[in-house]
DNA sequence: TTGCAATTCAAACAGTTGTATGAAACTATG
DNA sequence: CATAGTTTCATACAACTGTTTGAATTGCAA
C-alpha cells in the first residue's frame, strides 16, 4: 500500500523526526539546532527530512500547526465547559484559567511529553522564525473568543480594560515558563515552581483583581493570600 | 596618538558598528544578523568587526554590557531617589516604578536612540544567545536589591509574596513590550500603546495590587480603571 | 619629507548550513 | 521470482557563516 504516503500506520521515520525536532527545538531554540542535530537524535538519515518534509520550514510550521491546533482545542474545551456550566456566562477567572492553564500545565507539569510540546510552543511565541510567523496570525482570532467571553462575563467593563486584563495573564503565565529559572535564583528556591495548580491560582487572582480593581470581589475568585504557606 | 585605541576621541567606525549591530538586533533578533549585515549598515570594511572588537560574540557582549550598567543604574536612580524621599521606606508602587518605568519608557516612548536600546535589551533577555548567558547572572544581584527594597517597604509580607510580585511586575512589561503588536491587533488599536505612562501606571497598579491583594488600597497609586478613557 | 604605527580594505579561508542526487535497500504486488 | 514503487543511504553541492591575512591607505611625529 502507501500511494500516497501521508498516514502510514507506523511510518517510523517521519514521528521519529517529529518528536526529536520537537524536543531539540523546545530545549535549545531554533537558533542552534540544525537538520543534522536532529537526524541525530531521531537516529534517521539526512535526507529523510527533506524527502518526508520538503524543508527544514515546513518541518517547522507542521511542527507548530499541529501543536498549535491542539492548544487551542484544549482551551476552548475549558472555555465552553465554563460558560456550559455558568448557561451561557463563565465566571471570569473560570476564563482566565481556561486561557493559561493548559500551557502552564503543559510546560512546568511532570508529564515530560506534554512538557516539550508546551515548551516548544513557548519557543515558538518568542523566537520569531519565518514559518511561524507567517502562520501566528490566526492565533489572534483564536484570542478574540477569548475576548468576547470576558465581554459576557463582565458586560459592563470597558473593552480595553479586557483586552488589558487578557494580555497581562498571558504576560505572567509566559513569563513564569519561560523564565522560571530566574525566579527560582532570585528566591532561592523558595518560589515552587512544581506547584502548578498553586501558580495557576494565583496567576488567575492577579488577573481577575487587574479587572475588577479595588472593587469588592464579587465572585471570591482565589485564596492568594492565604496560598503561599502551601 | 592611539596607541592602546581605547578611548579615541572619534572613533567612528567603532562606535558605527556599534549603533548598526544595536539597531540590527533589535529590529531583527540576534539569530538573522549576520556581521555582513552589520558592517554594510555601518558603511565599514567586513574585517574592522573583528579588529575592533575581537569577535561576533565581543561584540555581542559589549553591547549588553554598557546597556545593562547603563539600565540598572538608571532602575537604582530612580530607587534611591524613591527611598530618601521615603526615609529609607520607598512606596511599593514607586518600587515598582524604578523597576519597569525605565525599560518601558526606553521601549515605547518616542525617542528612536532608545528605544533601539532599549528592545536590544529585550532581545537580549528573550533570545538566549551564549555571550550574553555568561553575563546575565549579574542581573539575579541587581533584582535582589529590589526584593530588598520592598521587603523594607512591606515588612510583614511573606518574601515568597514578594518575589512573585517582582517576577509578575517584570513579566507585565516585557511582555507588553515585546508583544505589542499582537495586543495592538487583538484590541484593533483601541489600546494606546504610545501612552506610556498610562500602562507604566497601570502595570505598577496591578502589581501593587497583586501583593496587597484583596485589602483595602493604602496608598491609592494608581487610578487604574479611570484610565481608559485617556 | 621620511618613517612608523594604526587603521582600512579586498580577498580568501575553513567550517557549517540546508538541500539535491543517484544508487542501494526494502516492500509488496503481479 | 521478478518487478515497480517507496524509502533509505552516503555523498556531493552551493550558499553562507565568522574569521584571518597581507597588502594598501591613512594620520601624525620627528
Amino acid at each position: 500500500m502507501s500511494h500516497s504516503g501521508h498516514d502510514m500506520p507506523t511510518d517510523h521515520t517521519r514521528t521519529a523526526i517529529l518528536s526529536a525536532a520537537e524536543r531539540l527545538y523546545a530545549d535549545r531554540g531554533f537558533a542552534d539546532v540544525t537538520l543534522r542535530d536532529i537526524v541525530a537524535a531521531a537516529d534517521v538519515n539526512l535526507a529523510a527530512v527533506n524527502y518526508h518534509f520538503g524543508s527544514k520550514d515546513e518541518l517547522i510550521a507542521e511542527l507548530f500547526v499541529t501543536r498549535s491546533l491542539a492548544t487551542n482545542r484544549e482551551r476552548l474545551n475549558e472555555l465552553k465547559a465554563a460558560e456550559a456550566a455558568g448557561g451561557g456566562r463563565a465566571a471570569i477567572d473560570a476564563i482566565f484559567r481556561a486561557l493559561v492553564g493548559p500551557t502552564l500545565r503543559g510546560c512546568l507539569g511532570p508529564d515530560n511529553e506534554r512538557s516539550a510540546a508546551a515548551r516548544f510552543m513557548i519557543r515558538a511565541s518568542i523566537e520569531s522564525v519565518p514559518p511561524i510567523r507567517r502562520i501566528k496570525n490566526r492565533e489572534i482570532d483564536h484570542l478574540r473568543k477569548f475576548a468576547a467571553a470576558m465581554r459576557r462575563s463582565l458586560p459592563g467593563r470597558d473593552q480595553v480594560e479586557l483586552y488589558w486584563g487578557l494580555h497581562f495573564a498571558l504576560a505572567m503565565a509566559h513569563q513564569t515558563i519561560r523564565d522560571s529559572e530566574r525566579l527560582i535564583k532570585l528566591s532561592e528556591g523558595s518560589c515552587d515552581l512544581n506547584d502548578v495548580a498553586g501558580i495557576l491560582d494565583r496567576i488567575v487572582a492577579v488577573s481577575v483583581m487587574a479587572l475588577t480593581g479595588g472593587e469588592a470581589e464579587k465572585k471570591a475568585p482565589a485564596k492568594l493570600v492565604a496560598r503561599d504557606a502551601r
